[in-house]
DNA sequence: GTCCCGTAGC
DNA sequence: GCTACTGGAC
């Protein structure tokens, strides 16, 4: 089984890239609008962080940020959901990255597993929103699971490990070891989550049809 | 009413 | 393992 992920997982990145293209991700201006995407996006849809964004645009600015106070910075993210409990992350996020004088440039001079492990304690960071900034906002080489990557995999029929890292590490065996590669792959997964493998897929246009165990009957 | 690029706390 | 967290789009 093994065997077969680590062949097939760079086969099925040809086919979403020759259906969807370049996603040209991540979807913001600066690394720090990335990470801050990254936290208001947990089990929010993408248009809802947008309108977020939005409000927060004359607050973009990690010093400025951190010194809002929680509740004005509850109602700029308003519209991403889960208000109340993101400012918090935000502002632990926030507190942790005034350790590096809020400079990109000293996180960028530090070991992506002590990042990982950082960003890991901070309340309200899982290993997805960590490896989202790992990835896109500091292209490190790690890749990026979720549950699309699991929705979609389990349907091709792969048995797939229950642990995050484990998971992951599948997929970086199965990869050369490129941030671009890695950044557009996760974005494919979630292009291709959203327009054809959704919670009801749409299997007759699929473009993995053909490997698919969805493929019966439907 | 269901779902959304999760995480923490019990 | 289960549930709360929250609003907005469809």
């Amino acid at each position: 089984m093994t065997n077969r992920m680590l062949t097939e997982i760079p086969v099925v990145y040809n086919q979403l890239y020759q259906t969807y293209g370049c996603q040209h991700w991540w979807p913001a201006e600066t690394a720090f609008e990335v990470m801050v995407g990254a936290i208001l996006v947990q089990n929010t849809a993408w248009k809802n962080v947008e309108k977020a964004m939005l409000q927060l645009e004359p607050y973009l600015d990690p010093v400025q940020m951190f010194h809002l106070p929680i509740e004005k910075l509850e109602q700029l993210i308003r519209s991403s959901g889960f208000f109340r409990i993101k400012a918090r992350r935000l502002h632990a996020f926030l507190t942790w990255f005034k350790n590096y004088d809020f400079k990109m440039e000293q996180l960028h001079c530090q070991d992506t597993y002590l990042l990982r492990n950082q960003l890991l304690a901070i309340n309200g960071i899982g290993p997805e929103t960590a490896d989202s900034i790992l990835l896109y906002a500091l292209h490190r080489p790690v890749f990026v699971i979720d549950a699309y990557t699991r929705r979609i995999f389990k349907r091709l029929g792969f048995d797939l490990p229950k642990k995050y890292q484990d998971l992951r590490y599948l997929f970086e065996a199965a990869l050369v070891k490129d941030v671009q590669l890695y950044n557009e792959y996760h974005a494919l997964i979630v292009q291709h989550a959203k327009v054809h493998c959704k919670v009801k897929p749409i299997c007759p246009t699929c473009p993995l049809l053909d490997r698919c165990e969805q493929n019966v009957g439907s």
